[in-house]
DNA sequence: AATGAAATGATTGGTTT
DNA sequence: AAACCAATCATTTCATT
């Protein structure tokens, strides 16, 4: 969990590559930046088991696969003690519709970011999983009309 | 755009694994859907063009990185025209500090997750770059206590 | 951290259904 | 048009230095 891995120029400079392109070969990665394909290896491997690198991950888009309408749900959960939030989070966590899910500073406790097919599914889910429940006080439903990424985590290059 | 890609349960059965593990071998994926490994090759080349598999990411964890702050900036930007509009969502996408930014219904227009070093940085970055542009009418800062990834986006099969 | 050999996986073209 | 097979080519991985 802590800040306790040391990363050197050449550990930052594979990750940024891996970043814009996370199959590039360890060949490739290797010829930029300069040391042989098994230390490269060697490398990716150690930021895995360090955690720096948490996985591989395939970004799919949700309207494609009949999920076409995203929102985000700001909940707050009361009385917020621990025996009440740790299963909400949990069946948060569980229902198919969620993305993310944020425990928050300020007037609302959480926010889930759901991928639902259409105002009907997102209805259905707003009272059937939230509103329903006892320990939720409240919930305000914002429309994402559209999304961006940003650019990579690590700049590029000191 | 559009949701003009067909789906069949081949396409679905790798997507389901390629979710788990982004780096599954088209070897493995074939023993696993029941087909030949090059007709594995071919769906998930088509899934990439129709839009479906949007690309491979590397996850990496920010605290790791030396940005263990991350917050949500809840934004009004007024007047909310186009020609405001546009170079503030391409000036947030630029900054080194966000990772994701919405735009949303409701009283804020945007939503900005972003990942900083810690609490001074934050202020800077609310100071400088959102609250003393004359199109930010207003900004909110919430903290991220803890956040969590949910199901995939692919429920495990029909 | 590098080397090079062995093992594994990716990819292509020709062929079949 | 889509899937398969088998051969080729590239990449990963590991033992060794």
């Amino acid at each position: 969990m802590t800040d306790s891995v040391v990363l050197d120029p050449v550990d930052l400079e594979i990750l940024r590559l891996l970043q814009n392109d996370a199959r590039t070969t360890y060949r490739d990665l290797a010829a930029a930046v300069g040391v042989a394909p098994s230390t490269c290896l060697d490398r990716v491997t150690r930021l895995r088991r360090g955690g720096v690198i948490l996985g591989h991950e395939l970004r799919l888009d949700p309207a494609k696969l009949g999920r076409g309408l995203e929102a985000l749900l700001l909940v707050q959960v009361r009385p917020h003690r621990r025996e009440l939030i740790t299963p909400f989070v949990e069946r948060v966590r569980a229902l198919p519709e969620s993305r993310a899910l944020f425990h928050l500073t300020g007037p609302d406790d959480y926010l889930v970011h759901v991928a639902v097919t259409g105002a009907t599914d997102l209805q259905r889910l707003v009272i059937d999983e939230f509103t329903s429940r006892r320990e939720v006080a409240r919930v305000e439903t914002r429309l994402i009309f559209q999304q961006w990424d940003c650019g990579p985590l690590l700049p590029p290059a000191a």
